[in-house]
DNA sequence: GTGAAAGCGCTAACAC
DNA sequence: GTGTTAGCGCTTTCAC
């Protein structure tokens, strides 16, 4: 049998309560007390039981970390694995743990929610993904559950987020190959699904524009975030025209896009992904990629949930990440 | 307000009790009033509140991973990632969440973990490495917590662990090469402390005996488990001879050997790393490496554990998980 | 400044 | 089969 506030409040011939108070550094009690209820928890070497706490307290001091389900490449994206370091980092100081989670696939997502928002098991949820019309997204809105996502939703004026500017970063991108003389820029995206393709689409557009160079739609693809439809994307896009630069809006889907050019012994097109992966830099030749700074977007993620979750005035509802273009040989 | 047992109760003219026991399917309950009360549940949408369970049932169906501190690239290294994978995988199907935490340091492990158990948080506890002499296991001992490690702990009769079987797996390794005809072979692991050093170590060793082979001290190098410190210890090793292959205990360590060896021009020298990461099949050239599985290792982990709670009676402690050579151009 | 008592939502022993 | 009751360990009114 573990020890009790009972136990601590004999040893100390005081009430529970005092106990409770003493615990909660609470002010009306006399400096003597303190010190002998303090010492009764040391000699029996007291830990609050924090499951009895959170059912009065209607709080877990817990995080939920919901991880999407369907990619089979969820955590070998170092953007997740980073995230959590993030977030994980920045609720540890705060003292919330961490409850890790993930879906089967889509529809399991919503079911997953809703178990872990009924049974009250966390105070507030981390979502990592952002969708077009994103279920969760409303589950969670329609059960005023906290949370936070990682991306930026539709209603960017409610809901709480964390984000890149992803437009931004795309169009630096763009600007700086246009800048480096290239005209026929090719965009590979994934899932137009998926709110961050979309961002970046409207980035290398824009940039276009600015430029005064008109977009090509065959010079543009939104497929799924793998490898192998890159590499098939790029094969359909090279059999209309060549390209002089092609941006993508991942690493993963830059080492399609650079499988498909090496087979076809194209060499001189210069290539940038996004996120930064190890193994970008490992490439032949080494792939330029964006830097999203995810641990980052981690941090803040947990910061807006947690001051949420506390009611801690805030002057936002988003933080905007900074990213950072890496430059490799693939754009020397 | 949520809805509690008690709403559902009225709602269906019974006692909680009643109510309770439906939940649970027991089996002395009328079929008319087992209906009633289900479609209570389903009209006013209830969901048992888990804490209030927890704390009666002194369960919380959660299991404590705790991640190791220090070690900087912690969640960059994929093993960690493929075993949460796993855990979470097998926790899920069994009911279980996940607790996800880490030390910021050493010192700090055996804090958290003493947070974890005497906040009655958690069921059990997932340790991921081992080392000699483990302060993390022995309290974990000392306080009756069912845990379970991943990696072989000192007490292997008592512990409850999982692991490959490092020393087969490092000797087939070495004795493959021996049998390619490779005579000097080098061995440069990561620091002592972890116990999987020590055991690829002694499957090493094993082998150059059983092959006639002496071994030589100053071919045999354990330092950190960094990229440098393998680049530095190659290099030394080179400058006393250069063997004619190198094995090592993890793939980062490989690759700090590879640029040691491409630096000096050295071609001809065979290379292993262990843990089979992406990035060594993007290497120039390609490092052969041993897959551990660690996804396996992270079910299993969970299953071990998982049963311990639940008294489920078992045949065994422990799991060994198979490996396997993924052999590349370091080794042909 | 401190204690008594009620209550958080659930389960389980004990009645009937 | 079903209801009554006590209790899990804590916090928090409300007394004094």
């Amino acid at each position: 049998m573990s020890v009790t506030i009972k136990d601590v409040a004999n040893r100390a011939n005081v009430s529970p309560s005092t106990v409770s108070r003493v615990i909660s550094n609470n002010s009306r009690i006399s400096d003597a007390t303190k010190e002998r209820v303090r010492a009764a928890m040391a000699e029996l070497n007291y830990q609050p039981n924090l499951i009895a706490r959170s059912l009065t307290n209607k709080s877990t001091k817990t995080l939920g970390l919901l991880l999407p389900g369907s990619k089979a490449d969820l955590l070998l994206n170092p953007f997740f694995v980073q995230a959590m370091r993030g977030i994980s980092s920045y609720a540890k100081e705060k003292g919330y743990y961490i409850l890790f989670t993930h879906a089967d696939n889509d529809e399991d997502e919503v079911e997953v929610l809703s178990n872990l928002v009924g049974s009250q098991w966390v105070d507030g949820i981390i979502l990592t993904t952002v969708k077009d019309n994103d279920k969760s997204i409303a589950f969670l809105q329609y059960r005023k559950h906290p949370f936070v996502v990682i991306g930026k939703p539709d209603d960017e004026k409610i809901t709480y987020w964390v984000d890149n500017d992803n437009i931004k970063a795309m169009y630096d991108v763009v600007d700086l190959l246009i800048k480096k003389g290239k005209k026929n820029i090719g965009f590979i995206g994934g899932s137009h699904e998926f709110k961050v393709t979309k961002y970046r689409l409207l980035g290398y557009l824009k940039a276009l524009k600015i430029n005064n160079i008109k977009a090509d739609l065959n010079l543009i693809y939104e497929k799924d975030y793998t490898e192998e439809a890159a590499y098939e994307a790029t094969k359909e896009m090279i059999e209309y025209q060549t390209p002089d630069a092609i941006v993508t809006t991942d690493d993963l889907i830059a080492f399609g896009v650079q499988r498909a050019l090496l087979e076809q012994g194209i060499e001189d097109v210069s290539l940038v992904g996004f996120n930064n992966t190890v193994i970008s830099q490992y490439k032949k030749p080494s792939i330029s990629s964006v830097d999203i700074n995810a641990e980052k977007l981690g941090m803040f993620a947990a910061k807006l949930l947690i001051n949420q979750i506390e009611d801690t005035p805030m002057e936002t509802n988003n933080y905007i990440i900074d990213t950072k273009l890496i430059e490799r040989d693939s754009t020397k």
